[in-house]
This record gives C-alpha cells, structure tokens and sequence, in this order.
DNA sequence: GAGCTATGTAGAC
DNA sequence: TCTACCTAGCTCT
C-alpha cells in the first residue's frame, strides 16, 4: 500500500480527525509503551508526510512513522473495540480511533531527529516547497541508472515500485539509461507527471497511472481469455466469473509481465532490480542507440 | 484455511 | 546480499 501518497492521504486524515485536541495513546501490543506514554493526553498539533515518513506533533514530541512494506494505520469511527493482533500503536478521541500496525518504524525522534530524516531525503513531488531542479541535477549527475534512481529517496522523496515502473513507461525512458543520458526537459516532465500523479493518488487513495482514454483497451488486453470461450461468461460484466478473469491491475506495465504491451504489443518484460520487480516494454522503452546494451 | 506475495527499509554480515 | 519486520489481500485447495 503505501508509496509517498499513501502518507500524505493519511497525514491529512490524522490532521483531520484528531489534530487540535488532546488524544489517548496506548501501545496495546506493547513494543512501544513507554513512548505512547509520552504521547497520551497530548494535543496533536500537526501530522505531516516528507516521502514516505510520517511525523506527528503531538505535545512537546515529535512521532515519526515509517509504514514499511505493509504497515497500515487506517482512522476508524469511536468506540475503539478491544485491539485484535499487534497494535503497535492507538490514538484515540472521542469521536475517532486509529490502530497501527506493522510499521517499520515508531520512534520519539524530536525535533533534531526529524531534521536528520528529512536531510537524508530527496524533494517530495508532493510537497509544495519541493526543488524540481535538485532531483534534475541529481539524476544528470549520475552513471546510475534511472530505474534504480527513482526508487533511491535521497534522490526523490515519495516514488515507489508502481510508480517508478509506470511513470518510465509513460515517459518511454529505459530504466535501464544511465541518468546523466536522460535529457533534463524529459527529467522535468517525469517529476511533473510525478506531481499529478501523486496529487490524484492522494485524492482517490489508490495508484491510478492509465490514462482515461487507455483504461477500455487496456482492460480488454488483461481479459484472460474472449468471452465466447466460456459460457459461464455470459451475463453483465460484474459477474464473478468476469471479475476473477479481469486481470488489469490498472496500470500499464507494473504487475503485468507476460501480458502485450498497450503500444507495441509486445510482451512486457519483468526482472529483479535490486531486490524488487521491475516491470517495462523492452521496445516502446528501449535506450536510445548511443547507450544501448543487450537487454 | 493454507500459502504466497507485496506499493519498503534497516541492520547484520 | 540476505533477513527481519510479522499485515492483508489474493489464489488455490
């Protein structure tokens, strides 16, 4: 779940529910006791996201929370029940409660600790006072190659696995290209993208990179197999059988490997960059000649 | 219900 | 480079 926008969604749901008055914090699961003691009766001053880092002023503290890989802290309606599995951490009022769980990290860090985070992280094309130019130069200045760029946080703030794979496809650049050969109009038009991207991911709650005009086509391109060939098919297109056959995960490459390319029709390629699944189209996202290697 | 996988990062080696 | 973190959605049986 959580890329950058998936912070800032929820910063704006904490600010929201509980900022401007005192909350309960408790660490039902216990790991985090003695800091959601410091918390408790505290007045949530301000929740704000810098990438994927999350800091809360509660009181005289400074909470910060990084939600990992599948950490969830979602708002729910009071009463809170009684915590089912590990609850790291609850805030609670009288009208909302918030459980969290399986956050990588929950730590006091104070002021000159968040400043410490912060320094360590790119610009945040989500931020308003985020610098295009630095994550431009940064990128040019570098032999590395680009797909692993936009997933370093020092370099960009926020971008994860999805949206690294479709904003490159998007851009028809290679992850492969070396960043001081993609040119900086082309860098500026990725972090643009990146900002409307992220900014209607943060409304909606979810990734959506396909382009309205793409969602039919690339739909019909992830139906396993052409109704007629199952009669259990028939019927509207809500139907279970229809639903379990809609593979499209809404984007045009991440998650699709195997499956043709809605350009080229070409299969999209998938390979392990890094430790993570890199999904792009070998052709409609081939290096330009100068650079090109055998991939 | 079991098993697998994932939008991430830090620390050990 | 490997592993821990230890949730939740999906698929398979």
């Amino acid at each position: 779940m959580p890329e950058g926008h998936t912070l800032h969604r929820m910063a704006a749901t904490l600010q929201r529910s509980f900022g401007g008055r005192p909350v309960r914090a408790s660490s039902p699961q216990g790991r985090f006791e003695s800091g959601a003691r410091l918390l408790d009766r505290g007045t949530l001053d301000r929740a704000e996201a810098f990438g994927k880092h999350l800091f809360l002023d509660v009181g005289d503290q400074v909470l910060h929370v990084h939600l990992g890989l599948y950490g969830t802290w979602p708002v729910s309606p009071a009463p809170a029940p009684l915590p089912v599995g590990a609850v790291r951490l609850r805030l609670a009022s009288e009208q909302w409660y918030a459980d969290l769980r399986g956050p990588t990290a929950c730590d006091l860090v104070g002021d000159d600790g968040r400043d410490a985070i912060v320094a360590r992280l790119g610009p945040d094309p989500l931020r308003p006072d985020a610098d295009r130019e630095r994550f431009v130069a940064r990128v040019r200045g570098s032999r590395s190659i680009v797909g692993a760029m936009l997933m370093d946080q020092s370099v960009i703030a926020g971008v994860g696995n999805i949206y690294r794979a479709e904003v490159l496809f998007r851009h028809r650049i290679s992850p492969y290209a070396e960043g001081r050969a993609v040119s900086a109009a082309k860098l500026r038009a990725v972090w643009d993208d990146l900002v409307v991207l992220m900014q209607d991911g943060v409304r909606r709650g979810r990734i959506v990179t396909v382009d309205p005009a793409d969602v039919d086509a690339l739909a019909a391109l992830d139906v396993d197999r052409p109704a007629s060939d199952d009669p259990d098919l028939d019927g509207d297109d809500d139907s279970l059988a229809m639903r379990r056959r809609r593979r499209s995960t809404g984007a045009y490459v991440y998650g699709r490997a195997g499956r043709p390319c809605l350009r080229c029709g070409r299969a999209v390629r998938m390979a392990e960059l890094q430790g993570r699944r890199l999904y792009w189209c070998g052709y409609c996202q081939r290096p330009p000649r100068s650079t090109r290697v055998s991939r």
